[in-house]
DNA sequence: TAAGATAATATGCATGCACATATTAACGTG
DNA sequence: CACGTTAATATGTGCATGCATATTATCTTA
């Protein structure tokens, strides 16, 4: 069976996807029911149910009981981007990983963290500071609260030899995230540890992750000159 | 009947999502098959199958025939970006929008864009240069090449009412694209247009996007200081 | 006629079943 | 024992059906 047969949930949205873009169905235009279609291609409703969901979460159609289909007006521009783990996203590229921890130590929360981060007041936070090299080159510069209510066991850990973020991957799983994406300008410290012209304009990440309610992590990824986050759409 | 209830699809994953999360299944651990867990639910297969689809769509379990489903062992940094038409995103800040074109005519692809925009070579290429604003603040500055082989009728089009990019959406629909994101310095040009201090590091965003294999346009937007880019995981 | 009750309808979802397909394990055979 | 064949098995998918639920249209009733 053939992807172009339009007896498989996979045909059917290939053959819808081919009307919406060749605009035989127009923007904010009502697409048949499902039982129409269903007829049409000779399958079950079910099929084509199937087929009208995976378009509507990739955002094509909309989608409204008792009002129908219809084409979306307004194509929402959605990318599913993949966050590498760093050592992973270096040695994709064929080069060495290694990082180095900077500075390790206990300190109360910065206040400027105080509305997003909201551990306990006056408890510490175990704060690192790290960098990430590709080939002996700095590739990233990281700085990291860890909630150590989150993750009491990172207190005795050196994260020396595992990243913090690997070791929290896989020890304090989180259920759900801020992140968001900015450009700051290389200042003295990201300078010398970046091996930047002071002013350089650098991609950065922060991230903020949560279990249930329990803050874990927060983290600022400041990334070498030239880096690109890519992805495909 | 409530989400938590273990019978409905979205119960059951919250229930598999649970398990994950307390570690019961520990990352790279196999779960049980469907048909098992569909008797210990008391549901249907199909039922288990939808929510542990549902799970290995957001990247948390790894499935394969026959070799089951195993808990990822690198949960997924996966985040969804949903990129907004400008105009969209400045009115539900609750701002006023509008553009300006700086720059319209027809010339030959830039060189650098060559490899990655193949256009018909020699052929002219539409290019616009545009600022955005939010109630009279620059908020964005665009410079979009159009490829008028996949859009001709933009060749006719002013695009100082609508914006190409709103055009293009509900015209010249892509079936792919590529997407980066990076930093720069303002530069001189950028600085003026932007209201920056030259050198200021930018967020900026470059797409690609096709149709089939005709390539529609190529967009680079820098964005004023300050700008970031969120989502949350 | 306006507001509220009621019916109609399109999508959403659960079920039981059958068969397809990918992958691994077991089995022969040279 | 290496290698190719075959069987077993877990997930993938399709179908018919029935009921759930949200939303709109229609029909009351004051």
């Amino acid at each position: 069976m053939s992807l172009s047969d339009t007896n498989s949930w996979k045909g059917i949205r290939t053959e819808l996807l081919r009307r919406i873009h060749d605009r035989i169905w127009q923007p904010g235009e009502q697409i048949p029911h499902e039982a129409d279609l269903a007829e049409e291609f000779g399958c079950a409703r079910t099929t084509v149910n199937r087929a009208l969901r995976d378009l509507a979460q990739s955002g094509l159609v909309v989608r409204k009981r008792r009002a129908g289909t219809r084409v979306a007006l307004n194509p929402p521009q959605r990318a599913t981007l993949t966050i590498p783990i760093i050592r992973e996203e270096i040695e994709a590229l064929g080069h060495t990983y290694r990082h180095s921890l900077l500075e390790r130590d206990l300190r109360p929360l910065p206040p400027v963290l105080h509305g997003a981060f909201q551990v306990t007041l006056g408890a510490d936070v175990l704060f690192l500071k790290t960098l990430h090299f590709a080939d002996d080159r700095p590739y990233a510069y990281e700085e990291r609260y860890i909630n150590l209510e989150a993750a009491p066991e990172a207190r005795d850990l050196a994260f020396d030899r595992i990243s913090a973020n690997e070791w929290l991957v896989h020890n304090a799983p989180y259920t759900h995230g801020d992140l968001s994406f900015f450009a700051v300008n290389a200042g003295d410290n990201l300078s010398r540890q970046l091996d930047a012209a002071e002013g350089t304009a650098l991609f950065a990440m922060e991230r903020i992750t949560w279990s249930a309610d329990l803050p874990i992590t927060h983290v600022r990824l400041i990334f070498a000159p030239g880096y690109r986050m890519r992805t495909e759409i």
